[in-house]
DNA sequence: AATGAATGAGGATTCATTCAT
DNA sequence: AATGAATGAATCCTCATTCAT
């Protein structure tokens, strides 16, 4: 009994360590230019046991995206949790500097749309893990619409359309993050990424508030 | 003498018609996926003159690059050139809808980010090259900075910061644009990427009038 | 006691049953496309197991083939038992229906000839288990030239070399079957398997009948 | 012009070369134990020229086979044209004698059949290649029927079905050869493989005489 | 006895780049 | 200048076998 639980924990526990050792790699070297060998050597194991855990590189990859999205909501439905506790506007404010934080910490996270568009990844991952992917981004999108929706219910917003604000608050974010993300062109931008997000925020923010 | 100007001519022809070729394949498939084979079938020539005219498969994608940049830049110079003419809030909606039919074409543009972050690129290519495509970049946030500043200045806008203001709205767009690039993201926010972007940069734009 | 029997029991049945699911695998890809995982599924039984009963892959292999062969030996014997109540040239043309019946249950059993060719198991397998096998196809031919022999001695056939003449109809046999084996050359010739079988027999017997 | 020529020849020289190589280490070793390297080291050349010339090990074998029933093809159709000059039952033994001799040369094309049989090759290749095989080993056969029917004509041979008894022919001289391959096996049945095949085909042969 | 996780050698195939013609 | 044949390093994935539990 207590070995069939033990075996379970660790097949778990090494599939997690596999996922780090996965985006410790992905995210230096990208999607392409990543060998298994890479992944296995961080791992400190054997090529043949990556494969055990993951069917191929691709679902490998999308897995590593999944669980990074994974954490973020977590966090975003902690912050749901403090509706009562705080004004929309703070609210979205606080999503703006979880959502930098996580940037800081996967950046990768946002290239992947790149492998998705030239359907670089597509056939080759198991259709399951592919919707699980999509539904989480879309789990975080409708926490930032409801934060949006309260704010308008209070007063606070103007009644704009809480979906379509959610999208270009997110898309937004996500472009100047991007954009920043290349030393050289912030050297040519000439601040930080941290500040034009702030800035862009700012901007759209007051343009939902209410007059 | 007119043999050599003829010369010239022609090599610049050829040239560009490979590019025009890697331009094709390149955004179809990306940089990893795209051999050079591809390139030089497309191009309707053999792989050996490929390398003829660009060093290496980096270089010849990097140029790809600079020179779609270059059609947006003369476009944004031409627009430059209506100062007089038009308003500068309505030059605004005007490049924004001129990015928006260049991220049509050249979608690719945008996943560029990808690979100039993994460092995938910049060790391999052309100092010189590699300059003149960052120096395009800045070159069209500084006509959007232009016509802010010129807004500004004519009380169409507060007194903000233009060329941070410039960097907030070409980040915003592009992050938008982006999101909705994925047809089945695109279904999940149920909205055309066009709606999205144009609700966006009104947002902004609104942020940033005169009271 | 009766312990170390029921073990001894189990154990053999064990073996058995591996037999069985190995055949069924080996049958269907061939040795070389067959992996001891699709074995083990087959046996629903964990990898390690088969190894606890059979050396290697190889090892399994002839095991099947020799099972097989046994089979045919002691239908061919059980034939041997009724020397005294049919003919001989009867005898020879169940013998045919038998060996076709064989064929179509286990059409794998021919094509080993292949793999001993290239030398491609002998080296991996116990040569007790390997002379065993050529025993067995030893004992086949000797019944069949047993009752050539009989239908020599009762003056049905002519004084041929029965040793001789019972090889030329196995290979023929052999032959024609695996000719018409695949389907499409079966569909080339225009002809069931059976048809061309039975044909071949009836010239080879027809020539060795006294006139 | 004579450089396009030449080069012609030289490609179809390099062909051959591949295919000689190819031919060696396939008999020696069997499809699945043979790797591409080997081809390669026999035939002196880098792995990657393999592929030029061929899509795939599978291709590159049933070339191989192609081939080798072409050049008995070619063999036959020679021996047709000695039809005035000849008895059909001598030309019928000729053939024997050049398929033995064929046999001697390429034994592997006999197991080849092995290979059809578990679809371990048909997915892989070119049909067109595919059908090219099938339609060699077709003319083969016509070639010993039309010969047959010959012999038919002339009150050599009984009128029975010519196609039907060259099928015959056929399956049973390569069953006995196959029979005999093995080493091993030869030994217990104690004669030479063209003894029992020439046995074999002479009571053939005499079955289907005008009595 | 049974399991199944881990290994790592092995092999097919691809493709950027070179170079002789 | 243009070609395209040749190269061989690189990489994904498979699978027979072992071994700790």
């Amino acid at each position: 009994m207590g070995v069939q639980e033990r075996r379970e924990r660790e097949k778990h526990a090494r599939q997690e360590a596999i996922l780090e050792a996965a985006r410790e790699v992905f995210f230096t070297k990208g999607l392409d230019q990543t060998t298994i060998d890479d992944v296995a050597e961080q791992a400190e194991l054997s090529k043949g046991t990556i494969y055990l855990y993951f069917k191929s590189k691709e679902e490998l990859y999308i897995s590593v995206f999944t669980q990074g999205i994974e954490q973020l909501t977590q966090q975003l439905n902690a912050l749901r949790d403090q509706f009562g506790q705080r004004r929309a506007d703070e609210l979205v404010l606080q999503i703006k500097d979880m959502y930098y934080a996580f940037y800081h910490k996967y950046p990768e996270y946002f290239y992947i749309h790149s492998l998705l568009y030239h359907g670089r990844i597509k056939g080759k991952i198991d259709p399951v893990i592919w919707a699980a992917s999509h539904q989480q981004t879309r789990i975080c999108l409708q926490v930032v619409s409801d934060i949006l929706q309260r704010g308008i219910d209070d007063g606070l917003f103007r009644p704009v359309d809480a979906w379509k604000a959610a999208n270009s608050l997110w898309g937004a974010a996500t472009g100047v993050m991007m954009m920043l993300d290349d030393e050289e062109h912030q050297q040519m931008v000439g601040m930080p990424a941290k500040e034009l997000l702030d800035y862009t925020t700012e901007l759209l923010i007051a343009s939902l508030r209410q007059l």
